[in-house]
DNA sequence: GTGATACATATCATCCTACAACTTGCTTCG
DNA sequence: CGAAGCAAGTTGTAGGATGATATGTATCAC
C-alpha cells in the first residue's frame, strides 16, 4: 500500500517529461521514421535542461527502440516496427474507445489462454486460482484488495498456461486496465455487482477444474466481456465467437 | 538496409550493459521486490563506469516500471506487476522452448485477429495484403525482402481489425520472432518451402477477402503452426484448437 | 586536373565535479 | 522528556571537459 501511493505520488521528473514530449512527437508524426533529432545540445536549450537530462530522456526512447543514436551524426527516429518494448499510455486510455480496443485484446488473449491452462493446469496451479478466488468474495470484497485478488485470479489463470511469455502479457494489459479503471471506478455502486462478477469467475474455475478447455474458454469470454460492460465499456462481440 | 545494419552493428554501449545486467539480477530473483538497490556511487564504483552512466541505465529501469526512485533515499525494486512496459529479452529465444512458447502466444494473438480482420476488413486494407502477399511471391522471394514482405502481410491484417492495440502487439511478437530466426535461418534451406509458405498465405487472404472469420481462423492458426515447424520449433496442438 | 592524405568540425559517449532537493537519524537545547 | 535543528546520505540537475566517431574540406603530390 506503501508502495502504490508512492508510485502515484512520483514527482514526473525532467527526463521523464522530456522523454513523453519527444514520444508524443515522434508518435504523432511530426517526426517521421529516418528523421534526424535535434542535436542533445539544442534540445538541452530547447527545454531549458542540462544536456545530462536531455541524454536520460534519450537513452530511454533509445531502449525502446523509437530512436537510434549513432556516435558523430546524431539520433534518427525509428520505424515503429522496431520497436523493442510495448508502452500503453495510459492518458490514451482515457478515451473509452481505446479502451474497448483494449478489452478486445484483453478478449483474445485470456479466452484461448484459459483454454490453455485447462489443459495444463496442475494442482498447484488450482490451489493459487482457488485463493485468489476466495480473497475475492471473502472479507475483501469491498476493499481494493477485491481488485486485487481478481487480477491475481486472472495472472494465476495465465500462470497455469505454463507460458511465460502469455503470463507477461496478460498480466500487463490486466494492469493496463486496472489503472485506467482505478479513477472511474468511484462513479459506479458496484457493491451490487460483485455477487454477478463472483459468479463468472466461479465458473472459469469450475471449468478449469474439470479440465475442460472449450468451457473454459467460453467462460472466460462470457465474463470479460461481462467486466467491460460493468466498467461502461460496450465490448462488440465479434463474428468469431458468435461462430461457435 | 543501411538502417538494418547499423542497427545490428550498434555498439553495446556502457548504460545498457548496465541496466542489461541489473535487469537480469531482478528477473532471476537475487533483488526481490521491494528491495534497494546498492546506490548510484556503489554502482558506479562498482562496474567501473561513471555515476552518469548508472543514471542512464536507471533511468530506462525506470521508464519500465521495473525499480522506482525516490530522492533522497534510494532506488527499489517493484513487482513485476507494476511493469510499465513489455520487453523480450533476444537471448531468451536462442532456447528453443522460449521460442516455442513465443510462437504460442502468437498463435493466440494472430488467430483471432484473422478472424476480427475477416469480419471487419474493407477494401484498402484487402489491397495492401495482397500488395504484401504478391511482394513475397514475387521477385524478392528469395531476399531478404521476402521475408520483411511475410511480415507487412502479417501487419496489415492486424490492421484491418481496426484495433491499434492489435496492431501493436502483433506487430512486436512477430518482429521478435524473425530477430531470433535471423541468425538461424542460413541452416535450412527453405527454398523449396517458399511455395508452401506462400500458398498458407494465398488460403488467408481468400478467407479474408470472402469475409470468413472461421476460415480466417483456420488458416491462420495452420499457418502459424507450420511457420514454427519450418524454423525447428515444434508447435504443440493445444486441445483448444483441436476441440473445434 | 585528379586523387589521396590530413585536418577541422560536428556529434554522441563518457567522465568529473558541484550543488540542489529530499529523507532520515541524531544531537542539542529548552 | 520533547522538540527543534543540525548533519549525513541519496537522488536530481547543472555544466564543463575529454574521448570516439563520422563527415566534409582543404591541401598537397602526381
Amino acid at each position: 500500500m506503501k508502495q502504490r501511493l508512492a508510485a502515484i505520488g512520483t514527482v514526473e521528473t525532467l527526463p521523464h517529461r522530456v522523454a513523453a514530449f519527444l514520444s508524443r512527437e515522434i508518435e504523432s508524426g511530426e517526426l517521421n521514421p529516418g528523421a534526424r533529432l535535434p542535436t542533445e545540445q539544442e534540445l538541452s536549450e530547447k527545454f531549458g535542461v542540462s544536456r545530462n537530462v536531455v541524454r536520460e530522456a534519450i537513452a530511454q526512447l533509445r531502449a525502446d527502440g523509437m530512436i537510434e543514436a549513432r556516435q558523430g551524426i546524431g539520433a534518427f527516429v525509428l520505424a515503429p516496427e522496431q520497436r523493442a518494448a510495448i508502452r500503453i499510455d495510459r492518458e490514451a486510455l482515457k478515451d473509452t474507445h481505446n479502451m474497448e480496443r483494449l478489452f478486445e485484446l484483453r478478449c483474445i488473449l485470456e479466452a484461448e489462454s484459459a483454454a490453455l491452462a485447462a489443459a495444463r493446469r496442475n494442482q498447484v496451479h488450482l490451489d493459487s486460482i482457488k485463493a485468489a478466488l476466495d480473497r475475492m468474495g471473502g472479507e475483501e470484497r469491498w476493499e481494493e484488495g477485491s481488485i486485487d485478488a481478481d487480477l491475481l485470479f486472472h495472472r494465476e489463470i495465465a500462470r497455469a498456461t505454463g507460458n511465460s511469455y502469455i503470463h507477461t502479457f496478460i498480466s500487463f494489459v490486466c494492469e493496463q486496465i486496472r489503472h485506467s479503471i482505478h479513477y472511474a471506478r468511484m462513479t459506479n455502486p458496484l457493491h451490487d455487482l460483485v455477487e454477478i462478477n463472483v459468479g463468472e469467475h466461479v465458473r472459469i474455475y469450475e471449468a478449469l477444474v474439470a479440465g475442460d478447455p472449450a468451457a473454459a474458454e467460453a467462460a472466460m469470454r462470457a465474463h470479460i466481456v461481462g467486466a467491460a460492460n460493468r466498467v461502461g465499456v460496450k465490448l462488440p462481440l465479434s463474428k468469431a465467437n458468435g461462430a461457435k
